[in-house]
DNA sequence: GTCGTGACTAGCC
DNA sequence: CGGCTAGCCACGA
């Protein structure tokens, strides 16, 4: 019975995070990892992730770096930056406003 | 099976 | 406060 083969790779757990993120919050890279249970700093793999997935099906602009900083964008961080305004986040020189206020936690 | 890359992070001076 | 280095993980060729 169990033909049900889940090939879910590390990227694919890490688009369906993204995905969770409730409009006008944002999370960081180190706590996607961090819900994905490995230890270590996976961090690094997640942003990879992203970068490959430059669909816009996922709302990976919600992912910034720990330290509060916008960190990159694919299509570019002046869109990021962009996006995140529109859902009414504040940012400023390319760093989140509130940073605590908006993040979300999982 | 091995090597290199990348949207990161923390520590140090 | 600001800038730089080293370390770690997953994926592709």
């Amino acid at each position: 019975m169990g033909s049900r083969v889940k090939r879910i790779s590390f990227s694919d757990k890490v688009y369906a995070l993204c995905k969770k993120i409730p409009k006008g919050k944002i999370t960081t890279y180190k706590i996607i990892g961090r819900e994905l249970g490995r230890r270590g700093q996976i961090y690094r793999a997640v942003g990879v992730a992203l970068n490959k997935n430059k669909s816009k099906s996922v709302p990976c602009h919600r992912v910034v770096k720990s330290t509060g900083n916008i960190g990159g964008f694919a299509r570019g961080v002046n869109v990021k930056i962009k996006l995140l305004k529109k859902e009414g986040i504040m940012i400023k020189n390319r760093k989140i406003v509130n940073f605590e206020k908006v993040l979300f936690r999982f």
